[in-house]
DNA sequence: GAACGCGTGGCAGCTTGCTGCCAGACTGGA
DNA sequence: TCCAGTCTGGCAGCAAGCTGCCACGCGTTC
């Protein structure tokens, strides 16, 4: 039985002061998942993660930034992705909520936010191998599955109405056209008309592309 | 700066004796993320949570399994996640592989499993909060993402071969049937052929179906 | 070589999907 | 009331998809 090497602290400063060397003895990997980009106010932090993206352009340094959707509510957040993303980093978007900060650096420091407190946040940093190699596989599995910044933008799932989704949900039960207008209870000119309506906001040429589209988006997706 | 708990242990046996009253005193969650079903060799670890699944069958007590694919591997792997599945424990499957086993009970104790070593296996156990809030977050991301076992198992997806792949990529750049056939060097009619196999496949009646079913299986994803 | 199975391609005919056009119904505002 | 805008449904015609049928070529088997 092996002790290991973790401790917390309370509040970015500490963070900082604690383990701010940490983030620029990062060689050759930089995770970080995240709900939005609110965490990281200390510039420090912020400056010491830029300084070593720009000295280590082409060295192999891989940076990779995972978020909640919400992380793109407004226009200058999504000017800032862009931003990192013209640095080398990748960025991809998980609709999972992502309470908790998660900080890998190279494969051997891991930073784990806790939550807010009056007295600020807590941190928790270790370098135990076991504990980063876990969670760093854990962070590879949602990435995996996250789906990349532009592809995320530039799909307009969200534009869907009630009623876009009721015309998607009858398409994926499969039914005729005539069936699917008679369940509805509107005619099939005006069915597949909406079709059409929906066709063209999901950019697809044909009902296979739209089919994948909304399956992708996971637009009709059980809780 | 305050120092938490966490220990390590080598082999199952070590495991079982410094931490297998801690399976037993699960109250309200038992969560388990794993590459496959080899790794709880152990029956008393197994003996534990099963004891502790029959005696609280309806009292809120949930668990949870998370498994790769190559858990499903063999008939008898199936067959007792079946039995798994019928004590009342929910089984999903990720895409992802899942090197690290992790195990979380009533989101107060963590237990992260490392490498196979001469020596044993390295377990690494620890009831910090942050951290085990953290991991607990990433699970239930992939949790999230991962798709229920009997949809799984009901989907035919891993039986596609190149040659269907190939139709699917194509049916989903969007192109007609006529320019598809004549991209793939085929004729049109043999090109339907394939479209409808593909569909009978997928259990799908439309093409939107089949978009549909491949999007939610990702089987043209990106890597 | 004959018989067989298998995959392919052409043809034909049917069903389904798609859309332009027009007519009617409804709403809100001048 | 009248008008404009919007949504709806029917009709028609075309395009696309679907499939049964038959023929051909190829490799295997007897």
């Amino acid at each position: 039985m092996r002790k290991e090497q973790v401790f917390s602290v309370r509040g970015d400063a500490e963070l900082i002061t604690r383990a701010g060397h940490l983030f620029e003895s990062a060689q050759a990997e930089f995770l970080c998942g995240a709900r939005d980009l609110r965490t990281w106010s200390q510039p420090q932090a912020r400056a010491a993660i830029r300084n070593r993206m720009r000295a280590t352009d082409s060295t192999g340094f891989t940076s990779r930034k995972l978020l909640s959707p919400v992380a793109l509510a407004d226009e200058e957040d999504r000017a800032h992705l862009r931003m990192v993303q013209r640095k080398g980093a990748a960025v991809r978007i998980s609709s999972s909520p992502m309470p908790h900060e998660t900080i890998l650096i190279d494969r051997r420091v891991m930073i784990l936010a806790g939550r807010h407190t009056p007295t600020g946040r807590e941190y928790t940093v270790t370098t135990s191998q076991p504990l980063v190699d876990g969670v760093h596989s854990l962070f590879q599995a949602i990435w995996d599955t996250a789906t990349d910044l532009n592809t995320y933008l530039h799909s307009n799932a969200p534009h869907l109405d009630a009623d876009g989704r009721l015309i998607l949900q009858t398409l994926a039960s499969g039914l005729t056209d005539a069936s699917a207008a008679k369940r509805l209870g509107i005619s099939l000119r005006t069915y597949r008309r909406r079709v059409a309506d929906l066709m063209a906001k999901l950019e697809a040429d044909s009902r296979f592309q739209a089919g994948l589209r909304a399956g992708e988006l996971g637009i009709p997706r059980k809780k």
